[in-house]
DNA sequence: ATAAATATTTAGACATGACTAAACTTATCT
DNA sequence: AGATAAGTTTAGTCATGTCTAAATATTTAT
């Protein structure tokens, strides 16, 4: 049996590695959970025992296949419980990730499988991130960060890869949301801002909003 | 906030509360959620701490207004998962116990207020058994249990107040299901055992099954 | 009314998962 | 290369929730 705690490092360690390559830090998980590096060293020993991570003192660790799958399972139920609460109950897209996590750890393979039948096998999450296959592949998007788009090019937003409350709502704010058509206007140098323009108004953001805005060209 | 242990205590003594009156015993407990006395008697002290419960030292216990409203409500989420499972999912009623009870945890009041509406405002779960009210209350359902009945008394099935599968599979392969008529033919006082009818089809039926099947008389 | 049986609580231990402080390892800078 | 900084692990402690064994309280039976 997989406690909660761990699930919650697997998800982490997944979400960390998803992110950059090689090892994952001690550090890196501690942020990643907001707990300290001490926690996170006596966690990763046991899981290691439990052989679901590869992991060597002082030098990072990596999940096991086995560690690996459980994760990404946990992922996928994550992002089919938020298509659930967004398609069928009516949450707003800023509203579900907490809840979601809370669902994500519920055991029992057949109710997964009955959702997403009854969600109609969704390729997307809310936030337009793809979901994993009961298999265990995380399907690639072919999109870019708005931050790494050359300027005058014109795109449409796929996805975020951000699900805080705040952001969302911000993003709400300006009239942004999955499907929406933008074209990168300038880049400021200095704080590496953007000027964008949106269903004909220009509109300024920052880069660390733009990091997070996923682009397909069009 | 109040932690999983903590509601699963709660929520058994509600249980039996609701079979039995007078104040709740310790054993009662233990043997409801199958641990031990000692851990009971632990856990009653914490629960007196947090107010949840009225609790006097070799007395027994029972619920507090605010343990009891927090126990209807954990009920009330149980058994609107359920119909959830069944309606939505398309699960049997013998398959959803184990999932609601994990799915009863999930703290989110929105959550229980949109999974309601998007059920319809259910008023009794899979099982006959009605659905306690957002404001706590649980409304009475005016069954007896088949084996309180009169003899050549006639009837419908209108809930079963035991959730396991076992039981439910049995009630299946009988054709005993919510809405069947039933008539009551005779009842056999050496082993409290009962002959019945149900759709023309005489059958014969033990005391421990009988008393679980909850009957309105027509 | 007292002894025996039953029920309940206390005491002491253990596993999990967290923490702080201290020790240790690795990386960086001059 | 050696000193300092940064990152990581170990040691010791704590809260939660469980357990068994022993002690105590209550109920039942003679």
């Amino acid at each position: 049996m997989i406690t909660l705690a761990e699930e919650n490092y697997l998800k982490a360690i997944l979400s960390i590695s998803l992110n950059e390559d090689g090892k994952v830090s001690t550090n890196a998980i501690a942020n990643e959970i907001s707990t300290s590096a001490a926690s996170v060293s006596d966690m990763l020993k046991k899981l290691q025992e439990k052989k679901l991570i590869k992991y060597e003192k002082y030098k990072g660790v990596e999940l096991s296949e086995s560690g690996q799958s459980k994760a990404i399972n946990i992922l996928r139920k994550h992002r089919l419980w938020e298509t659930f609460l967004v398609n069928k109950l009516g949450f707003n897209w800023s509203e579900v990730h907490d809840v979601a996590e809370q669902l994500e750890h519920i055991q029992s393979a057949e109710l997964i499988d009955r959702l997403d039948i009854f969600l109609e096998h969704p390729k997307f999450d809310p936030h337009g991130e793809p979901i994993p296959t009961k298999e265990g592949k995380i399907p690639s998007t072919n999109t870019t960060p708005l931050n790494e788009l050359q300027v005058n090019t014109k795109g449409k937003i796929m996805g975020v890869s951000l699900d805080e409350k705040d952001f969302l709502d911000y993003l709400t704010k300006l009239n942004i949301t999955i499907g929406t058509e933008i074209t990168l206007l300038e880049k400021i140098s200095f704080d590496k801002s953007l000027s964008i323009k949106i269903a004909n108004t220009k509109q300024h953001i920052s880069n660390d909003v733009a990091k997070h805005l996923l682009i397909k060209i069009s």
